[in-house]
Parts: structure tokens; C-alpha cells; sequence
DNA sequence: CTTGAATTATGAGCATGCTCAACTTTTCCG
DNA sequence: CGGAAAAGTTGAGCATGCTCATAATTCAAG
């Protein structure tokens, strides 16, 4: 009996001996293949009711295996922040003109670029985004990745902030500085998940006024205190 | 067999026929043994580790009649808010030296409050803080609740800031400003729950400095802009 | 007190995220 | 090639939050 339980699943889907490309280059593809299905089914269903048995199956993988790849099914959901972090500072590095704009400008761009990317995906956004906010449990693993992921994001944002001191636009604001703007993302997110605007115009409006009132305050002067 | 199931349990810890004071009564009792169960539980545990199971376990019910009292989990632990916000307000209105104290103290005092009261239950705090800030889906059952108490927090806000309007310490903020305290606080926790230093005072530096900051800010006048 | 309807309690059972021991495939080394 | 160690895969199975058909309890009317 405990010999026919493992049967080779149907051959039509996966190649059970697949020798060809090397190790590593199967693994890239199958984590790939697992992503994929991942993002598929969480923007159709949202995070919550995105299984992992329904990725595993659309991944034509078994369902241990999702968690040889990803720790967690929130550290499935991470990687998405993570390539998006990861693209946003890309962009940013390209955007020249961008680079020697005002601070205020920055930010919106940079911000309103995230909210774009994020659109689609407002359905498990939340879930994500609120779940991030957890503080680190020894216990949780993902914990330090996360981590990992928002020092990168406020070590993007210190940059920029202090070539805009460098410009003489701001004083020195330092990490205080950076941790604020991630304050204030956070608050703009929690607005953009509750607004029911057209186009979540009410959102964009926020934050353009928002921004130019904080410059204007950096700008006076109003940060020695 | 099937008519072997529904034998009387244990019937010392519960008498079977509690015929004596009324249904209403019962099911306050009930519901009482149930939030205490509840919150010895979260707070040895945390959230995540405290099961239903074991809740209803110590409120000597059924796992299923838990549930007839609250509809999630989730909703089990946002009564705690639910009372601390109420106590939280009844507290406030008793504090008469207060009611008249410069807006930054009373903020100062509300939050130091609410930090306070909050600090045992450290661990699940996190998570079901987390969690309200999911945006309301139409699915869950639970964010008219959620939305119900953060409304009440907000107006209670929104009164305070009203009466240091009215005392012309500050120009007219409205909802906006109480929405704005109401972020500034979702800032505050999250800094506390990653606050490792003694007696969390980091985070109690943090608000003194902050909210004095924003005092001046408003009395300056560059509210208007 | 009886009766039957309304209310409340019960726990087996379901779906889910995740684990783990058993199994397969690949790689390595003679 | 041979064969064994290493790396990877698998799905049964576990604990958990929650549901639902069924049973027990309560209460008012007769």
C-alpha cells in the first residue's frame, strides 16, 4: 500500500526526469513558474484566499515543495515588494532628469510610482502592507527578511534626502529624516486603500499637497527647533 | 453510536441546568468567562499561539459556542479595544485638570495612556493592530466593527481638538486634524512595538518631541498655507 | 405541569498553512 | 559505469479557525 502511494503524477505536465539544464537553472525556473502562479492567483483572489495548494497545482509542483522555495506564503507575498524595491531604485537611478528636480517632486514621483505599481494588486495589498507593519518576532523567520526590505527602502530614501541637503534645498534631517517619509508612505497607503475616489484622485491630492507643505516647512526653516 | 455523542460533559466545572437567573444573565456570564479566557490567553501567548480551542477550553464551552459569541477570532480580540477606547474616553471626561491643560499635554497624556494600558499585552498588540488597518471588505463581517471603533476614537479626537479650538490655541483643523492625530498615533504604536529601549522611553522622547513640535507648528500659523 | 417553539450549546468535520519522513533524481568519485 | 551521498520532491498528516446539523435548554402559553 505505502508503495503505490507515490506514483509519478501525470508525465503530460512535467518532465519527471528533466537532466538537461543543470541544477540551478531548474530551480530559477521553478521558483519562476511558482511566482508567477502566485501573482496570477493572488490578484484573482486576493491573498487570503489564494491557497497554497491551488498555486502549488497551477505551478504543476507538489505543495511541500512551494515551501522548499518560500519559507512562508507571506514570504511568497515579500518577494513581490522586494522586486518592486528593488525596481523602484532602478528607475529612479535612470531617471536623470528626475535626479536634479526638487525634493518635493522626487518623493511625489517616487511615491506615486509605487502606487501605480501596486494598483492592481489593492486586493492583497492591504493584507500585505498591514501584515509588514508587524514588528520583528524571534519567532516569525520572515521577520528578518522583511526587515531587510525596509532598510533597503529607507537607505534609498536617505540618499535622496541627502542630495537634496547637498543641493542646500533641506537641512540635515539624517535617518530621522528617512523614517519619517516612511511615516508618511505608510500613512498615504492606509489613505489609498480607503479611498474610493475616481482614480484615487483624493489620494494624489493628499500627498501633492502634503509634500509641498512639507517643503515649504523644511524650507523655512521650521526644522531647528 | 451518533446518539453516544452528545453526552453531558464534565459536570463539575458547569452545572448543565443553569435554570436560575434568566437567559440574559446566562449570557452575559458566558460571554465574561469567555473575554477572560480570552485575554489570560493572548496575553501568555500572544494572538497567533492562543487558540480557540483553548479559549473555549478555559471558558468550559464548546469550541462552537465561542463562536456563537463572536463572530471571529479577531472580533474576540477587538473587544479589548473596544473597552479600552470606551474606558479610555470615560477616563479622560473624570480628569478635570486636564480638560484644561495646553492640547500637546492632553494629547501627550492620551497616548501615554493608551501605551501604558497596551504594554502587558505587548505581543498580540501587534498583530491585531496590524490588522486594523486592513481596509474594510465587504466580505468580513468584522470591519463595521473595527470601523464603528475607530469612528468613536476619531470623534473623541475630534471633540478635543474643538475645545483647544475654541480656547484659540489652534486654527480650525476638523475631521482632517483628527484624522491626522489618528496617524500620528498609527506612527507612535509602531514605533513603540519595535522599541526596544528600557521603559520603551525612546518612543515616549519621540511623542514629548513631536508633539510639542506640532504645537508650535500650529500656534505658528503655517497650518494655513 | 405539559408542550412546543425559540434560543443556545455542542463537537464532528472542513479547508487551510505548513511539516516531515519517505522517496527520486542528480551529482560526484572511484 | 556503479553506487552512494547530496539535493530536491512528494503528499499524507497535523493544528487551527470556523461552520453546521443536531441536541439540549429555556420560557411562555394553555
Amino acid at each position: 500500500m505505502s508503495t503505490l502511494i507515490y506514483m509519478k503524477k501525470d508525465a503530460a505536465k512535467r518532465t519527471p526526469k528533466m537532466k538537461a539544464g543543470g541544477r540551478e537553472r531548474n530551480k530559477e525556473r521553478t521558483k519562476e513558474r511558482i511566482l508567477k502562479a502566485a501573482l496570477q492567483l493572488f490578484r484573482e483572489r486576493g491573498l487570503e484566499r489564494a491557497t497554497t495548494r491551488e498555486i502549488s497545482k497551477r505551478a504543476c509542483i507538489a505543495e511541500g515543495t512551494l515551501f522548499n522555495y518560500f519559507k512562508t506564503k507571506e514570504d511568497l507575498a515579500l518577494y513581490f515588494f522586494q522586486k518592486e524595491t528593488e525596481g523602484l531604485i532602478r528607475w529612479f537611478r535612470a531617471e536623470k532628469r528626475l535626479q536634479k528636480a526638487p525634493l518635493a517632486e522626487q518623493l511625489f514621483a517616487i511615491i506615486h510610482r509605487q502606487l501605480e505599481y501596486i494598483e492592481p494588486y489593492e486586493d492583497f495589498i492591504g493584507a500585505v502592507f498591514a501584515r509588514s507593519l508587524q514588528p520583528a518576532s524571534s519567532l516569525s523567520p520572515l521577520s528578518f527578511d522583511s526587515q531587510e526590505l525596509r532598510l533597503k527602502y529607507l537607505r534609498f530614501i536617505r540618499e535622496i534626502l541627502a542630495a537634496a541637503e547637498e543641493r542646500g534645498e533641506i537641512p540635515p534631517v539624517g535617518n530621522l529624516g528617512a523614517y519619517g517619509v516612511g511615516l508618511f508612505y505608510l500613512g498615504i497607503v492606509t489613505h489609498w486603500l480607503h479611498d474610493g475616489s475616481r482614480g484615487k484622485q483624493r489620494t494624489l491630492a493628499l500627498l501633492d499637497r502634503a509634500l509641498s507643505f512639507g517643503a515649504r516647512m523644511l524650507q523655512k526653516g521650521t526644522w531647528e527647533w
